[in-house]
DNA sequence: CAAATATAATGAACATTGTTCATATTTTAA
DNA sequence: TTAAAATATGAACAATGTTCATTATATTTG
């Protein structure tokens, strides 16, 4: 049975979340202080320890909706495109511009340090399977149309997330490449070398550029700040 | 002409820096506070705005002394191997077992948020290009001998470099994978999918693997804490 | 060598962080 | 309505980066 106590007390960490995850999309981690949630929340910042047992805390819950929100975004994208490998480029593509969009989740996902990791085995879950979770429906199609080799697939969904991921890191931190085209240049260079070459429909499109080229992509472009 | 100012100056910097750097290898960003690395140098804090603008730029200037360490480090363990793809491998996983020695020095390489990045660029790419360097050789090696195509190179080492900042990533912020032998697998098993395809001589090495088999690696171990 | 001046080292002080805790306030129970 | 329990709050503490007036040292000058 469900209390009134425990809607409440619900109720009072959904107040706090959101604000939270209003800042984290906004400013990123940098604004999510103690004082700054509780101001935003309507609180004062001493109320949120009886809620949560420190900041991280807090942070780390937002993290599954996070990912919903992601899992959106990106259905939202590739919906339009041919099931099988296009799509999954497409579902790429989108994973990669969510995190353009809100870099403070990127950090929050991938860059965040969080003090004890030891509880928190779900979350850190969450976030590891991430790119996996938007892909699955798409690589079982893959996989049932024979158009990879099953055998591959898991080193498949490797390559791409760890190219995912540091594209983002070094973009988004290090500002490397420079240009937002530059950088989505390189992205599907690496997706198609990834892809193209596993997959049985051999089709070797045109990615032989040595990085000055630009390659020609039909992506959905986002905002950079 | 060198002044004794100038001479003095560059001594008393480097005693705030020699602190900065054993304060980074061994407890990482979290212990680089001003009024630490002031102490272990035998200084009051604030002498450090004498020499240095803020303590973003005591870090800074530590890099480029990182980079050659990393790469004498990386160069003494890939020297026994031999010359082409094979030393090639060595190379990278040496400059895993680097960071995997000092995590404090790959959160400084990647996830450092440095304030004013305008201008550092010439810091910037000590970092973007530090995997780079170390291989540069081995590859002019392998073009030359015909081993690799030229026009795959740049797509190469881009891959090659994705997969080890996002290995790495995961597994030291992350724990993912869980394990020291599982991460090495899974090094390897990338490593051998990056370079064997594309190497012409095509040796195609056992690396098929689902993830699940624990592939023979006689690389150097490394301590973790 | 002594005095004047320039240079450099220092700690007090301020703002901002996370966190704790005694107190004030509100809600619930009797 | 009153007593008790639950909860919201701001003062207080430690640690952070940074600034600045003051102290100490070094250099130059008479």
């Amino acid at each position: 049975m469900v209390t009134n106590k425990a809607i409440q007390e619900q109720r009072m960490k959904g107040y706090f979340i959101q604000a939270t995850k209003d800042i984290l999309k906004g400013e990123g981690l940098k604004g999510v202080s103690v004082r700054n949630v509780a101001q935003q929340a309507g609180y004062s910042y001493s109320t949120i320890y009886n809620y949560f047992k420190d900041v991280n805390d807090l942070v780390f819950v937002c993290i599954s909706d996070f990912q919903q929100e992601c899992a959106s975004f990106v259905a939202d994208q590739a919906q339009s495109s041919a099931p099988g490998v296009d799509r999954l480029k497409k579902l790429v593509v989108g994973y990669v511009n969510f995190f353009v969009e809100y870099p403070g989740l990127f950090e929050l996902f991938y860059l965040a340090k969080v003090g004890d990791f030891g509880h928190k085995e779900a979350t850190i879950n969450v976030i590891n399977s991430s790119l996996d979770a938007i892909c699955e429906k798409e690589w079982n199609y893959c996989i049932a149309r024979g158009m990879v080799k099953a055998a591959d697939v898991e080193r498949l969904k490797a390559q791409l997330r760890y190219m995912v991921i540091s594209l983002l890191l070094l973009y988004l931190n290090r500002r490397f490449p420079a240009s937002y085209s530059e950088f989505m240049n390189q992205l599907t260079i690496q997706i198609n070398a990834i892809l193209d070459n596993e997959a049985l429909s051999e089709q070797t499109v045109a990615n032989s550029g040595q990085g000055g080229t630009l390659v020609q992509n039909s992506l959905i472009s986002v905002n950079i700040k």
